[in-house]
DNA sequence: TTGAAAGCGTTACCAA
DNA sequence: TTGGTAACGCTTTCAA
């Protein structure tokens, strides 16, 4: 960044110092001006003001945050705001931080170890005044050295690996449940449930309430579980193609795709390449109600969370361990999932 | 959580004073080992790293762009996340400034007016490196105070007021033209461009685009111009509600929606309340390629702008106005959409 | 009610 | 190569 070149830039920008000279007062009194105004007098803070209006003078939040060690900005580091899922926690997050008067800033992780990462550093660097944090289900690292850092961070879509903080999650295990008895009622009776169980806990816990929805039936329903790599539209096309490819009696005819993306990557595999029909041969539900399923070729049934909600919740708790550090009780709140009845699963009539 | 408990917060965070004590060495060569280690010691490095990781230390970012008068952050003022074109653009950003080694932060304006504003005033306040800003297309005020800080400022999806800063535009018109002119070679002879064009210069562009194509055909075709309040769903669904009603002979073949949830609300309400059908009695396009544009009940063929691109060359702009100032030059970057071509307007089988 | 001055945790300069 | 020290722009005591 050249200087040379006369004040036109920086240089040109305000501080309170120049608004106190020009006010004719110290520069303590503009800070409480601007602070405190109660605890200055009538005359001399209007003529701050003017001076400030004229000036065009904007205080600095870095020297503020610095001195006063504070910060009005809340963080949020999401996993995915492709999902727009995560996109709805943004927003009742954002809702309820500008009702304190915060801002909420945005990190998008986009299912990338090293962005998430990368991005809890800045958050750890760069202190603000609370941080939200839907994270890679089993991949908190370096979410503790912001801890340490006495910042407080509310999780979001995933249980906290010790009761030491808030969290809110959807409650995985019941929505799989769900879905599977959605499916068991349409009368499918051979259940695959499709996504990646392994080291990601709320998958994991929806299959996991698709057994014992199963387990239910006292083996009037089969389910079979068909791992993916990852949960996108190409996992689910993958899974598509060789379903196909099976023996008839061998095929299931009720799928639980552990997300809406996965699900629509089955339909269209299915669709291209087979005369197999949704949902009479095969039915199949989502799950997220991710507004970005838009290629599916048949409306998707899904399990939807109550995203803007969640994002409200986990706010308001963070902002509470923010104002009221010491009154502050950690908690871990579970909302419930809902079933939405599309033309993918639904064999009656809606 | 009670406090009472002795210091494990706040408090027992490291600075780069206990670092320089632990280490025995003075807080400036601390301050170099960290940002020019190759002005220090081998041994002297490494053995104030070695005291870092033990304590455990991460520099504050707050002091460091206080003292420094820099920051690694970028910020991203956009309209509309929910729109997956502005979500193309973030990750195009996010791309290039990483590769700067500069961190990109989201603050989603969601089409409002006062949120936009709030977030420029705290980007005004919160020195960043530079700002990447899609704005409510008509609205920029606040901008100028930033740019007035001598901080850089991008503009996408918007023209600037003046040529004094850079900015990243798809061409609008010539999209409009674009589709126009596929409605034409489809068959449509009566053609209708649905939206808000007022105060919305994108909206207004694509219009005179349309105008240009059916002006070409000298008398052949016609067009209308129906407006909307806004371009959300709601308003095509009124649309939609509103031609069905008309005569068939005053009803036209061919829709130019503004925006994709646009076109949805028309498909929606004309499926549902007539036995009119896509794409043989009324074709229709959108602008966009919004892949929240899910619940279409007919596969939208569209404008898609090259979002990711966008971002990427916005950033690359930004960057370079950081970091060589002088020989920087003001840009205007213009890139072209293209047709995607879906069974909402096709007419022959794809 | 106001002013003066001591920080906040760094960076960057100049000496040593 | 290192140490000392003056900024950076503000908040917050403490006196006046």
């Amino acid at each position: 960044m050249a200087h040379g070149d006369s004040g036109r830039r920086a240089d040109a920008v305000p501080r309170m110092t120049d608004v106190a000279r020009a006010a004719g007062v110290s520069l303590g009194t503009v800070s409480n001006a601007v602070n405190h105004p109660d605890r200055v007098a009538p005359g001399t803070l209007q003529r701050i003001r003017r001076v400030i209006d004229e000036m065009g003078f904007v205080r600095n939040a870095t020297a503020q945050s610095l001195a006063a060690g504070t910060s009005s900005v809340v963080g949020f580091v999401v996993l995915n705001l492709a999902n727009t899922i995560f996109l709805d926690m943004s927003s009742g997050a954002q809702a309820s931080a500008a009702k304190a008067g915060l801002s909420l800033l945005l990190a998008n992780s986009d299912m990338d170890v090293v962005r998430q990462s990368t991005y809890l550093d800045l958050f750890a660097e760069q202190p603000a005044a609370g941080l939200l944090f839907a994270p890679m289900p089993h991949l908190f690292s370096g979410m503790e050295r912001i801890r340490q850092r006495g910042m407080p961070v509310v999780l979001l879509n995933a249980r906290p690996p010790e009761q030491s903080q808030c969290a809110v999650v959807a409650n995985d295990e019941d929505g799989g449940y769900q879905a599977a008895r959605h499916l068991i009622e349409q009368g499918c009776r051979r259940l695959a449930f499709v996504g990646y169980i392994d080291s990601w806990p709320p998958l994991h816990e929806r299959y996991l309430g698709a057994v014992r929805a199963v387990n239910e039936t006292a083996g009037a329903v089969q389910l079979e579980l068909i791992p993916t790599r990852e949960v996108r539209t190409e996992d689910g096309a993958a899974v598509g193609r060789q379903l196909v490819e099976r023996k008839p009696e061998r095929r299931p005819d009720g799928i639980i795709a552990g997300a809406d993306l996965v699900a629509v990557g089955i339909i269209g595999a299915v669709l291209g390449s087979s005369d197999l029909r949704f949902p009479s041969d095969l039915a199949i539900i989502g799950y997220d109600d991710n507004r970005a399923s838009w290629n599916a070729q048949i409306p998707l049934s899904t399990m939807a969370q109550p995203g803007l909600e969640m994002g409200r919740i986990a706010a308001d708790l963070l902002l509470e361990e923010i104002l009221q550090p010491e009154s502050h009780v950690h908690r871990l709140v579970v909302l419930e999932p809902h079933l939405v009845v599309r033309d993918s699963s639904s064999r009656r009539p809606v």
